[in-house]
RNA sequence: GGCGGCAUGGCCAAGUGGUAAGGCAGAGGAUUGCAAAUCCUUUACCCCCAGUUCGAAUCUGGGUGCCGCCUCCA
């Protein structure tokens, strides 16, 4: 079987194939560096990434590129806030960005471009549109004139006829007095004096946000690439635009495939910025969320739906993701047979089915946790020190569904996570808790034993009585 | 107003013509001083109406509700 995508240029479920046999190139839209990342960039680029976990395991060569955004209005308010500068503002944002990703286990993108290191790039691609008719200067800055470019709104299936009526009425700002088209948008802004700004033929300014993809994408991975990939929110105008500029210019498609992830919603309604309903990754993640019960839970549901952002959904994540984790956490033994029994086969046939329609992570989990079942079963009698499950897991074939278990969690980037480190109470104090407990218990004052269980569980150890009348702890 | 999407059990969510995956929660049982954990068992006719069909959650038409985009946004 192979791998077929939605692709919102043709609405339609495609099958893909790359340019190249074998190869993929893959540009992402990154994040406009001005603030933290929160779970609606986590979503967005867990799904990619797992996309790219699964053309790599498919056996394709993968070329991944994802750029920042660190020219824009935002970040420059932001420094101006904060008194600093605007590289200050994106550097550590970037750095954020980078630490933030990396716990959730997004593989880094191979390559990672910067809009203020490809200035070249995008004065050369606005010169040519100049060139070429495309694009026209007014008063310092330069627009894309989008009547000019026959395909204008074939992605976001927006017809320039019938929307130049509706546009019409916020035709108010000096800028817009300055287009020919309410839809035509900047290449390049000139600069207000003050303003952070760069040379161009154009004078002083800086580049508008969707030239620099089409420029990064052209520098890093030539006029056409496989599969161009963004947040639903994307589509129009700057993909719609990025695909008027880079086609305007190089008379190529720029893209075979667009792929669009679905919102985060809180309450019905879209996470973001401007609404303020927003939370970073790292307070979740900061919060005891972990990381890989915050992947569980995007991964649930197919990456083009929203999906709704609840307490009580994540609860459920991270309980569905603790008995993933006990099978994950299972020590395999050398290198398990690779000849599956029919039964892993089947399994393995059916994951990969179900990532090869349109990345249906939902019901890939299905496999997932049909092989962990009797993993974790074994992981709990090994926690209750019996020996015969350690014995019954070295044999073949639990070694081998293990092998299967922890090859198809790496395609959807999950791995085992241990216990939380330590903090507040140190394990001495912890330990005489349970003495005296255990005290308590040969007593028979039980009421005295359960207050000190409530105690601990308040403070975040929780207590599992053994057999042999030991009792083990964890930090929950 | 224009464009696009969605509506499946208490919650989340798969399923594009053949009789409803999975996770969470709940219930019953085993185990336990009680818990926790674990194991076993168990819980739906798919928003409404009409139609196509031997047969529809799945196709068609109509309706209702919700969401996204049209301004920066993953």
């Amino acid at each position: 079987m192979t791998l077929r995508l939605t692709n919102t240029l043709t609405r339609r479920v495609e099958e893909f194939t790359p340019i190249e046999p074998g190869k993929v190139s893959i540009y992402c839209c990154g994040v406009t560096v001005y603030d933290l990342c929160h779970l609606g960039h986590a979503r967005s680029y867990i799904a990619w990434d797992v996309l790219r976990r699964h053309l790599r395991w498919s056996g394709y060569a993968v070329t991944f590129v994802q750029n920042y955004t660190d020219i824009d209005d935002k970040i420059l308010n932001r420094a101006s806030e904060e008194g600093s500068s605007m590289d200050a503002v994106s550097e550590r944002n970037i750095e954020a960005f980078v630490a933030d990703m990396g716990r959730l286990n997004i593989l880094p993108a191979d390559r990672m471009p910067r809009a203020t290191r490809s200035l070249d790039a995008i004065r050369t691609l606005i010169s040519e549109l100049e060139a070429k008719g495309a694009a026209y200067s007014a008063d310092g800055d330069v627009y894309f004139a989008v009547m000019k470019h026959a395909g204008y709104g074939k992605l976001s299936g927006r017809d320039l006829e019938q929307q130049q009526d509706n546009a019409a009425g916020r035709v108010a700002t000096a800028e817009e007095a300055r287009k020919q088209h309410p839809f035509d948008f900047a290449l390049w802004k000139g600069a207000k004096p003050g303003e952070t700004s760069f040379p161009s033929p154009w004078g002083q300014g800086r580049p508008g946000w969707h030239i620099e993809c089409s420029a990064m994408v052209r520098e890093e991975l030539g006029d056409t690439i496989d599969i161009h990939l963004g947040g639903a929110d994307l589509v129009f105008p700057h993909h719609e635009n990025e695909i008027a500029q880079s086609e305007a210019a190089t008379g190529k498609e720029l893209a075979h495939y667009w792929l669009h992830n679905g919102m985060v919603n809180v309450g019905g309604q879209k996470m973001s910025k401007s609404l303020g309903n927003f939370t970073t990754i790292r307070a979740l993640l900061d919060s005891g969320v972990s990381p890989m019960t915050l992947r569980l839970f995007t991964l649930q549901a197919h990456y083009r739906k929203p999906l709704d952002f609840t307490a009580e959904a994540l609860e459920a994540a991270a309980t569905g993701w603790k008995g993933l984790n006990a099978a994950l956490g299972l020590a395999a033994v050398g290198t398990a047979n690779p000849e599956w029994p029919a039964a892993l086969a089947d399994a393995r046939t059916r994951f990969a089915a179900a990532m090869d329609d349109d990345l249906n992570t939902s019901a890939a989990l299905a496999v997932l946790f049909e092989l962990a079942k009797p993993l974790r079963g074994l992981a709990n009698r090994i926690e209750r020190g019996d020996d015969s499950a350690s014995d019954e897991l070295q044999q073949d074939g639990h070694q081998q569904q293990l092998a299967l278990l922890l090859e198809l969690a790496e395609v959807v980037g999950l791995k085992h996570e241990a216990q939380a480190s330590a903090d507040g109470l140190d394990d001495a104090a912890i330990e005489a808790q349970i003495e005296a407990r255990k005290a308590a218990k040969a007593a028979k004052d039980f009421a005295a034993a359960d207050r000190i269980r409530d105690e601990l569980k308040a403070q975040g150890i929780e207590l599992i009585d053994k057999p042999g009348g030991l009792t083990e702890w964890l930090r929950s």
